[in-house]
DNA sequence: ATCATATTGATAAATCATTATCACAATGTC
DNA sequence: GACATTGTGATAATGATTTATCAATATGAT
């Protein structure tokens, strides 16, 4: 990651602009439009180097394949379309899930994840 | 699955007795010590015909291959031990998301995730 | 107990996401 | 602008999980 290259700033653009976790594949549909050559191997590279530096994020879900998203944000969970498959991020957070936990058990962090349909797919 | 085979008998003692979501790898290693011989093919026949006829359910977990449990639970959630990588049912739920939901999305389900040490890795 | 056939176990093959390879192109330093 | 070097794109290779194959075995109806 030392160069700047078109298709790095594409990638980081197409991040910034979409603003949700997106699968290697998102990103690179994304990102032709903006340097129609772009190949798949720059994108797991480019993706792997941002996450490397620090500057992305892994987003794992159930059953799903890693999706990626710009780090930084605070702390915050997942809406995952089941009619579109697009991932959007969500605010707001239960908190305290310590009700839940068996006698003996510590928890270090937690996720949540919701299913149902965007407003994009509701329309 | 029409016939009754020691193998099968004992990958559904196995799931009843460890009560809690299993990789075809326990149920393979928990499963030969009642049939030593068993082999890994007979693990993931047995579990896609336990599916296929509604007795188990997968659980997918983030960034991890599925896991198996019976089915006829009621509404649950499930902690992933980062020590020993066991799964466990909890009990409880908040219940509640909507206040996280943008305006225009509608949610369906949803999934928690507890992350920690379990008893037995706490001892 | 016999027999038709479902099941098993070993392992080859298929899948799918990701990474490695390598010739060619682009970057940016001088 | 020349050049050393990094980056790219196409695709082969990899790794991990799951499924298919098939000869041998076990089941259960007769």
């Amino acid at each position: 990651m030392e160069r700047s290259t078109r298709q790095r700033q594409a990638i980081r653009d197409v991040m910034t602009e979409l603003d949700r976790p997106l699968s290697p594949t998102e990103v690179l549909e994304a990102a032709r439009h903006k340097v129609p050559s772009m190949g798949i191997a720059t994108v797991y590279r480019t993706l792997k180097g941002l996450v490397e530096e620090g500057s992305a994020v892994p987003v794992e879900l159930p059953g799903e394949a890693p999706r990626y998203e710009l780090a930084g944000k605070k702390h915050h969970h997942h809406f995952h379309c089941t009619l579109c498959g697009k991932v959007f991020e969500l605010e707001g957070c239960p908190g305290d899930f310590s009700f839940m936990l068996p006698r003996g058990f510590k928890t270090e962090k937690h996720e949540i994840v919701l299913y149902g349909r965007c407003s994009e797919c509701l329309k």
